[in-house]
DNA sequence: CGACAATGAATGAACATTCATTCATGAAGC
DNA sequence: GCTTCATGAATGAATGTTCATTCATTGTCG
């Protein structure tokens, strides 16, 4: 009854056979193009195997259904992201500049591939189903490295102490979430990464100008 | 051939029959909550009937189809919100206070109703086709309403000038978005309006410390 | 030869939508 | 006041389609 996994089937060296990881990658390739296209619940998997180059049946060999396909592609979007954003933080210490890091990768990273953007500003948002289970993997953890560098800020008194460490995450987070919904709804195709400078300026400095007495709303 | 559509039966007054309006909103508010607990794809119209205490093919005597009914439970509630934050602005010239309170409202409107919120933060996300439809027409109006603080708040020489309008809205709004959508996430039940004090507090001043020297980032 | 990846036609369940029929209401006629 | 009729709202079983998924078969290595 069990299904064939993708074996590691090959056990001398990288060429041998590509079968494996290439074909799974190529589906996924094809599902993030299609799931854009289409959306996920008028996407069929017979589209994505067309638009892959294989037969049906064959996706049902490297993902456990359409779901699977799906959380896979979250997954290593996000398994990808964390690691390129570990690593872009390594050489910063400033919590300016590594908030900075971080939402410019955030930001290049969806507006260098229109289809993945579509998938993960809409297509991802499905269901509470998906979005609990993201909301509360990947994404908090993602969530916590924009929070480390605020409190990393807090601690070093650049910045406020009277915010919320995790309110001020969320409000960046969000920010940069609509700056790149825009783009991907947007006809136009300008640089989204550019707007990284502005969501951190503002997220530092906010809109009230500074040449005047601070004045409360409240 | 013609269905025939819900008339105006009775000529007469305003208490001959509740039925129209009545039944209509009843379907409504059984939608969303059904969207809200299955999500729009994996809801069946016979639940929503039953919901609603109706047939299945009464649904169709008062919406097209189900995408009608999730397209307008979406005008409704925009045109609502966009109705109460009219009012709400012409009570206050400062722009300041005009964005408090369209974040207020935009938090106390969705903090009300869980079901609604889920409606909105997550069901109406669906494809791009809702998506485009929605951000290019009463969302478009409502970050109108925003910007247009903005820029009296620039024109006033109470804002910074040298940040688009049209960007620092569309961070203002993602960061509301945000916070709705951690609020519907999250099991906890805390107060969500609470929250725009904070976005309000860290749109304007930021997160930088006042207290020191600017500096910037890049 | 096996072994196993790949195929794609066949299956069957799920569901939006339709529409022939029922029923409550109120008007008209007696 | 009572009966009959017309109207159209409401019903819900039946329809037809649309796929996700399966699996018997085929092709390809070593």
């Amino acid at each position: 009854m069990k299904r064939p996994l993708p074996a590691l089937s090959s056990r001398k060296a990288a060429d041998a056979r590509p079968p494996v990881a290439d074909k799974r990658d190529a589906i996924m390739r094809a599902a993030t193009q299609v799931f854009a296209q289409r959306g996920f619940f008028n996407a069929q998997v017979a589209d994505i195997a067309r638009a892959a180059g294989v037969a049906a049946g064959t996706v049902y060999l490297y993902f456990r259904s359409k779901d699977d396909l799906l959380v896979s592609l979250f997954e290593r979007t996000m398994k990808d992201a964390i690691a390129e954003g570990r690593a872009a933080l390594a050489g910063a210490t400033d919590p300016r500049e590594r908030l900075s890091r971080i939402a410019r990768l955030h930001l290049e990273r969806l507006g260098r591939d229109r289809d993945l953007a579509v998938v993960f500003q809409v297509e991802l948002r499905q269901s509470t189903k998906f979005m609990e289970r993201f909301s509360s993997s990947y994404l908090r953890e993602y969530l916590g490295l924009i929070r480390e560098a605020v409190e990393a800020g807090q601690a070093e008194g650049l910045f406020r102490r009277d915010v919320s460490a995790t309110a001020a995450s969320k409000i960046l987070f969000g920010a940069l979430d609509e700056m790149a919904t825009n783009w991907m709804l947007s006809r136009r195709r300008y640089p989204l990464e550019n707007d990284a400078d502005t969501v951190i300026d503002l997220f530092l400095h906010g809109v009230g100008d500074r040449t005047r007495p601070v004045g409360g709303v409240a």
